[in-house]
RNA sequence: GCGCCUGUAGCUCAAUUGGAUAGAGCAACGGAUUUCUAAUCCGUAGGUUACAGGUUCGAUUCCUGUCAGGCGCACCA
């Protein structure tokens, strides 16, 4: 079933090709917007001026004669050529019948386009803190956004347990337990209080060490696998989820040999000074980058690149890294080594999660694992509802970096916009249930609204779908929690200003056609964000 | 020095990807409840969008320069 919009879409598309000979190739979000105009307005005249040679309010005024006369919709050309569009009441209460059918509305049939997002992939040494949460809720809001809008998405978090991180981190662990060590502490080692911890339940495990590699790799591997699970532990709390988890010991194992190969056949490697080089600058990099160092060693980079060859060995069709700002660097390296390593044409996206600042009592919070200074994002769980944390994550862009004031957040809690959100489902919910409707008992086959402020409420319905479907491109997931505080707002003013149970059932009825479906997007709304919904909502229990 | 990100109300952030009058929350002040949840609603105040130019029908958004902050520039990972 098409929606109104769609089908508007569809039939300007078909206008401008037809009359004005002009190739669209046009996003939907850069010709519709939904305005205060009308119900939805474009700006087609002025993308097509140039290539049509006409004045842009002269295209306005053909295009909307052809919309009234071919199509039969309201529309009106307006001052500088942009054209505003009035749907009738009677389709948008259509409109309302399909968001409420059961299916979740604007959601799209698959496409088969496989697309990969890969984040967080934390290093198997410590434990999860704010920014993994930060690339944590982002990646997986994402992967619910781009389900919506009809890809077929994995979420993959790369465990980096191999190389000199993971040794110092066994090092580290021995260093406690272990009867002949070194004076001093491992050079580069971990030195937070869960390694202590750590070290002990190793011991309790298989008794006396030794200071030596045999041990340190044993100390590793245990190390790992608790870390690990630690990490699974705290995601679970705020239902992150991967369909897989990919290790880099497997990789190197399965990959590296094949692809140096493959690199080296494509003439992309030279030697120099004793280490092997990668000309990464063919493809757009500052500089070439080694990939085996002269003492015989690989690089960070080698199985990345491996890593990188197996992501483009699916056949995903998009393949997306959620990295830190740190990692910027990185991009131009990655970008072409998927360039050398794959056959197919692939978009490949970065996207940079931004900075997130801790402050506690105004006091700016430094945190690093290597000297064990962090909060963890147990602890930060255990402070402040996970619902908050996501909602206050999620509404902020992630290009930009963001201060997050601890005892703010938990001050202001009461008023945090999640639970305007969730209030206002809940608030509808009980009205429901006190108005004793069904679904069934709606028709949805009204002329009109006679009253405004309900016909706002389900024309704000009709974005919904657009908000989402252009994450696909912009990533800008804070344009979701943003929408649904307007249209929270839009219900709790409706709801103060008129009764809604009432004798008049017909009108009560009418009412709760359009409050139906609005609580139906906030729903959709909210689990496209990972947030908790909630039937019922009391202060008092808070 | 080079590259990336950022600069919007007192604070934290938005602004439909160049659109029509730059908006929310918090904080401040004033008001609304015998009625379906006051976790609500209404109002007042708060702005030279860091600064200076440029591009065009139109700029917070794009370009150039300046200033300020963060991050990165390894045969580390």
């Amino acid at each position: 079933m098409k929606m109104l919009v769609e089908k508007f879409l569809k039939d300007l598309k078909s206008i401008v090709e037809k009359d004005f000979s002009v190739e669209l190739n046009f996003k939907d979000y850069e010709i519709l917007s939904f305005t205060d105009f009308g119900d939805i307005s474009t700006n087609i005249s002025f993308q097509i001026a140039k290539s049509v040679k006409k004045n842009p309010l002269k295209i306005a005024e053909e295009i909307s004669e052809k919309l009234a006369k071919d199509y039969g919709y309201k529309s009106e050309p307006v001052k500088p050529g942009f054209i505003n569009i009035f749907f009738d009441d009677k389709e948008i209460f259509k409109e309302c019948e399909k968001i409420v059918s059961g299916n979740r509305y604007g959601e799209k049939e698959n496409n088969n386009k496989k697309v990969n997002i890969e984040f967080i992939s934390a290093n198997p040494t410590g434990p999860l803190v704010l920014v993994n949460l930060r690339a944590g809720v982002s990646g997986n809001m994402l992967y619910n956004v781009l389900k919506y809008s009809g890809y077929n998405v994995e979420r993959e978090n790369y465990i980096n347990d191999a190389g000199n991180q993971i040794y110092n981190f066994g090092a580290s662990i021995l260093y406690h337990i272990a009867k002949n060590k070194p004076e001093n502490f491992p050079e580069n080692g971990y030195k937070g209080n869960y390694v202590k911890d750590i070290s002990n339940k190793l011991k309790e495990n298989i008794g006396e060490v030794e200071y030596n590699d045999e041990y340190i790799k044993k100390a590793a591997d245990f190390g790992k696998e608790f870390i690990l699970n630690w990490q699974k532990e705290s995601l679970k709390k705020y239902s992150i989820d991967f369909e897989n988890w990919i290790f880099e010991s497997e990789v190197r194992k399965k990959y590296l040999d094949g692809v140096l190969e493959k690199l080296s056949e494509k003439g992309f490697t030279y030697s120099k000074d004793n280490a092997l080089y990668l000309k990464t600058t063919l493809f757009g990099d500052d500089k070439d980058r080694v990939i085996i160092k002269s003492n015989g060693e690989y690089t960070y980079f080698l199985p990345d690149i491996a890593y990188h060859f197996y992501k483009t060995e699916r056949g995903f069709e998009r393949i997306i890294d959620i990295l830190g700002p740190d990692h910027h660097g990185y991009i131009p390296r990655l970008n072409a080594a998927i360039k050398m390593v794959s056959e197919r044409d692939i978009k490949f996206d970065v996207i940079i999660a931004q900075l997130v600042t801790i402050f506690k009592d105004g006091q700016k919070y430094e945190m690093s694992k290597r000297t064990g200074e962090f909060i963890t994002l147990d602890e930060l769980s255990e402070e402040i509802d996970p619902d908050v944390l996501k909602f206050t994550i999620l509404s902020r862009k992630l290009s930009q970096p963001f201060n997050f004031d601890i005892e703010k957040v938990k001050e202001k809690s009461m008023d945090n916009p999640v639970y305007y959100v969730q209030y206002s489902y809940a608030r509808l919910s009980s009205l429901f249930d006190k108005a004793n409707t069904d679904i069934k008992d709606i028709s949805f086959d009204y002329e009109n609204f006679e009253n405004i402020d309900l016909r706002k409420i389900s024309k704000k319905l009709l974005e919904f779908p657009y908000i989402v479907y252009n994450l696909s491109d912009s990533y800008e997931l804070q344009k979701v929690p943003n929408y649904l505080i307007e249209l929270s707002s839009l219900i709790n003013q409706f709801y103060h200003d008129y009764r809604i149970i009432d004798e008049n059932r017909k009108e009560m009825i009418k009412k709760i056609s359009v409050l139906f479906s609005a609580r139906e997007i906030l729903k959709i709304g909210l689990s496209l964000m990972g947030i908790t919904i909630k039937e019922r909502m009391y202060k008092d229990e808070v």
